[in-house]
DNA sequence: AGCAGAATGAAAACCGTTGTCGTTTTCGTG
DNA sequence: CACGAAAACGACAACGGTTTTCATTCTGCT
């Protein structure tokens, strides 16, 4: 029930960055944690389901998770480095309500996520 | 080089709603094409990489093709029947950028899609 | 027409993700 | 502490969307 996914947790929480579920299992076997690919697997869809952590789907599909704080809140995420800084937006989210209804849009929802290069990236670039 | 790629295009043009590669390539068959799931793949890959055709990652992870408009736009997308209208945002856009620049970043691009339910699928809903 | 190079598409390879199912662990109860 | 049911685990197989391969076909050029 959960020494796994207590440690998939504790994994999530080591850093602020998206990581696929196989960078995940990759670090938790290589610090030497005996935890399946399934098992990770499993632990992050029942946290996401548990809004304990955000799910990303990169460009080339793949999912990426990252423990977030709770309620509503967007990612400014590193392109390079992965990390990401949660951001809120008063601005976005009437904007987004506002446009809706005038094309009669109904039970609204949005997604809004903003990259960029960090400045930590930005200075160790070539 | 382009009878069906042409044929892709068209097909595309036909409405104004996110479809996968693969209800792209049923559809063209089932009005006559004749053509192969692999050319529509590469279709669709090479009108995105011209920037003809929007490519939007649906939550289970395919890919989600429409013709677009050029220029930078964003989506309102009906959850139910897949119909989109482009909309745009300065608000958006300035939010972006001035989020990014608070916290060091460069380089800055961002995506956002708002979804809902359209008037017509609320009217034809049980 | 003849040819080189690009495009096509059937089938196989890929790869992230999910399902299967026998084994192990956890936990409440006697 | 021992038991037994129920949940979690994990190796492996299966799935499904996408990409690659490679032999064939088509295009545009001379």
């Amino acid at each position: 029930m959960t020494r796994q996914r207590t440690a998939v947790q504790d994994e999530l929480a080591r850093d602020s960055a998206f990581r696929s579920a196989q960078e995940i299992h990759a670090r938790m076997r290589a610090a030497g944690h005996r935890i399946g690919l399934t098992t990770v697997y499993r632990s992050l869809q029942a946290l996401a389901d548990a809004d304990e952590v955000d799910v990303l789907r990169s460009d080339d599909g793949e999912a990426t998770y990252r423990a977030c704080s709770a309620g509503h809140h967007h990612h400014l995420v590193c392109r390079h480095c992965g990390t990401t800084v949660e951001v809120e937006g008063r601005a976005v989210e009437t904007w987004a309500e506002r446009v809706a209804r005038e094309h009669g849009f109904v039970d609204v929802a949005h997604t809004v996520e903003v990259f960029g290069t960090c400045a930590r990236c930005v200075r160790g670039a070539r």
